[in-house]
DNA sequence: AAACTATAGTTGTCAAGGCAAATATGTCTG
DNA sequence: CAGACATATTTGCCTTGACAACTATAGTTT
């Protein structure tokens, strides 16, 4: 069982190990970074400074209106004290505000500026919607519905094991 | 109830949302958090203390053999310098050791000890099987397959962008 | 062989995210 | 109503991973 196969498999790897093809897994992570790279690119080359989670967060703050930071995080699977410091960034920048929400006081209402709403309808969304037209042109829209279904069967799978 | 916290802290899956479907890659990010936080749990429950990044370079170590650093960190993707550090951890724990490489006075030559093989194959392999099965048990070996195909597709349609 | 250039590994630095504690506020129960 | 408990946000602490600088060694060119 050890690796006792014939020695120097030391130097010049590709990418791509013919032996032990990536698993789903891997495949996953590969994928989710190489869809991040291309939308931090993207966002680069038209002047944008906004990293990968803080385009989510504008994407999200665009959707869904006047949300919590609560609400935020979770629509972008981000822990609130992080979340808060985005926050903060995207205040800095501009492109969001913080308002106290009417009904609790504990809580803030979260709204995309009109310079945000500005950025994200001329510029950032273009970048991600460019990005997964190149990330899916190679699939038919049947195959591309088929992904999305898998992934969304996997994902219940995962989360319905207990 | 008295006392109990922390539940699990963003996974919250927000049922009322209809309006906005996860993107493709929202979808890659939640498998991918999902599958991480059920192989990092079933290592767990086995007392093994390891991280899912180790959990990938005990996986890799094991496939490859006696590799060098530079080898292993391509193969799981991470940054040189990172897999220095987790290299640390891991010999720490008596998993894996460094040799110097015989031809190349420069690299390495990272191998399973006894122990890390044992580790491997006794315990740590069977989690991320069990991981595996419960995420792919809703698919056919049809839908399995496909499903990997398709993100096969993805990536390379990514990476020949340029 | 000397001079370049490329590569392996290590280390320092930095930003990001997770977790826990703290604070303020809301909600429920007896 | 009081007290217990839950939730929203912020902050501190810690770990991780990317990136760049550095050292040592290989390989290549002249």
């Amino acid at each position: 069982m050890r690796g006792m196969k014939t020695e120097a498999p030391l130097l010049h790897s590709t990418p791509g190990d013919p032996a032990h093809p990536p698993s789903l897994g891997m495949l996953l992570n590969m994928v989710r970074a190489e869809i991040v790279r291309a939308v931090e690119a993207e966002l680069a080359k038209q002047d944008l400074d906004l990293s990968f989670t803080q385009f989510l967060i504008l994407k999200k703050a665009h959707q869904l209106g006047a949300v919590s930071a609560t609400e935020l995080a979770r629509a972008v699977e981000l822990d609130g004290g992080a979340m808060t410091r985005q926050l903060d960034q995207l205040e800095r920048k501009g492109l969001l505000r913080r308002t106290p929400h009417a009904q609790d006081r504990r809580a803030l209402r979260i709204e995309l500026t009109s310079a945000g709403n500005a950025v994200w309808q001329n510029s950032a969304s273009l970048c991600s919607e460019r990005v997964m037209a190149a990330a899916q042109r190679s699939m038919t829209s049947t195959e591309q519905a088929r992904l999305h279904d898998y992934l969304g069967r996997v994902l219940s799978a995962l989360r319905d094991k207990n």
